[in-house]
DNA sequence: ATTTAATAAAGAAAAATATCTTTATTAAAT
DNA sequence: ATTTAATAAAGATATTTTTCTTTATTAAAT
């Protein structure tokens, strides 16, 4: 909050850095178990020592959500996942669709943990005549032809691409046009929309490049 | 490189970024898609707006690599992909081993894309009695209790996990066991492992929670 | 041949992020 | 009741990463 030359109070966008977004699921996860196992107070700490991560750094990254706790205890598992759950809005439901029903589309379709985040994939859609009028784990396929009119008419606001890189900027123009919100892209290329739209690129081979580097970093320490 | 003080040339492991490294596969695919359509030269203001980021980021990521351009031509695309390639190790061979044969293990053995980065699955394990002896795309799946036994004659650095998160630890406990270099993990949990190894996490929750919060953003600012 | 404009490369500055330090709080131990 | 030790919270510092600025190079234009 920041007082304007006026007086009044401006909400200033404090954005959470992404590195502490990016966390916060990690988090939850463990308090989730937590939980489960019965803990009822966790130390910001004890947290850090299970995610080795910097203690500091797990304190800050909660304070980002509004969570408190006190000395010499800690926080109230309980509240601290509800409180993650909120402000991830993994206890909200978000509705998807996915493009592209392969090997990685299908998997994603059939992926239980979705649910622990509020999201729900309804409709998928392909240009495989074999595909098309099946139906994966009760969620059915549709003909890429006949997208435009059923996405009219899902209020939806993520897109996932899962289809092959050579068509996968096709598909985002596509979504642009229907005036999707996000895009959550899993085909190696960058993708060009307009600036209002939000593009999560998970880029396989950025994972695969870090581990690469390493092994040979630790090659030659050797 | 650093002047000891014998005056010895010490070499300073001149560690590239990591935000480098997860950018370069994204050059190196466009460099290969642009080569394709017979690009002889590029420079780096024009990768640039390919790829949507900083024209000098750009030119700094490149000469990491070692790669030098030469003004007002540019990059030899070739060269440039070859230099990346061997950079990134992706003209190497990188044989890998996947415990968990489910919906997201069987898509990313059946992964054709893993060639381009010179990664090979070569052998699959599992604890289920049905997926036990089965070959998926021509790679078998072993049960898991033959693993020490399999591992331990393959010569295998690196080792995928994909079972659900409750048996992630003590799958990477097993791995660890064998001497794994590296681990890649896509299970939803923090691995405990000696620091000698190399863990990289694709968490997929942290890609949803980035969604999540860009579109919360985006609401807050209407 | 000379000028011009595009660009790589190196360096400086800024921004973002992580880590360290200090202070205040508070539950448990004495 | 007092002391102690653990810890949250806030602030300061350090590190990392990105962006900006300057300089030098060079192919193309004049
Ligand atoms: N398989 C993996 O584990 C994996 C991992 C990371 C990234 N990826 C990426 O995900 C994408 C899909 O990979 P995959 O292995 O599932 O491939 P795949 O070939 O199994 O699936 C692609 C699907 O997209 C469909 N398709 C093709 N063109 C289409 C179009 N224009 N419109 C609609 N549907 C279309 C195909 O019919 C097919 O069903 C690729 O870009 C790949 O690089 C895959
Ligand atoms: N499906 C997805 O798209 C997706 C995406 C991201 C992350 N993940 C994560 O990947 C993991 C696997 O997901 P999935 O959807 O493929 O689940 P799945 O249930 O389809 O597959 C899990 C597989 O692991 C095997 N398994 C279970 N315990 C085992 C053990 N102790 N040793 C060896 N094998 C064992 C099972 O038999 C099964 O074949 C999970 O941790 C999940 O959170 C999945």
């Amino acid at each position: 909050m920041e007082k304007s030359v006026l007086g009044v109070e401006k909400r200033k966008s404090v954005a959470v850095p992404e590195p502490a977004i990016r966390r916060m699921p990690s988090y939850l996860t463990l308090l989730r178990q937590l939980r489960n196992d019965g803990l009822e107070y966790i130390s910001a700490p004890r947290l850090a020592v299970h995610l080795d991560i910097d203690p500091t750094q797990v304190v800050k990254d909660l304070a980002y959500t509004g969570a408190t706790g006190r000395p010499r205890i800690g926080y109230v598992v309980a509240d601290l996942i509800e409180i993650l759950e909120e402000f991830l809005g993994f206890n909200r439901k978000h509705e998807a669709f996915i493009i592209g029903v392969g090997f990685l589309g299908s998997a994603l379709i059939q992926y239980q943990g979705f649910r622990e985040a509020g999201m729900k994939i309804v409709a998928a859609f392909d240009t495989d005549k074999k595909k098309i009028g099946t139906d994966i784990a009760g969620v059915p396929v549709f003909d890429l032809a006949k997208f435009r009119d059923l996405a009219g008419r899902l209020h939806i606001t993520i897109g996932i691409i899962t289809t092959p890189a050579a068509s996968a900027q096709q598909i985002a123009d596509l979504m642009v046009g229907w005036g999707i919100k996000a895009i959550w892209n899993f085909a190696p290329v960058s993708l060009k929309v307009p600036s209002h739209v939000i593009v999560q690129n998970t880029h396989i081979y950025s994972n695969l490049a870090v581990i690469l580097n390493k092994l040979e970093q630790l090659k030659k320490a050797e």
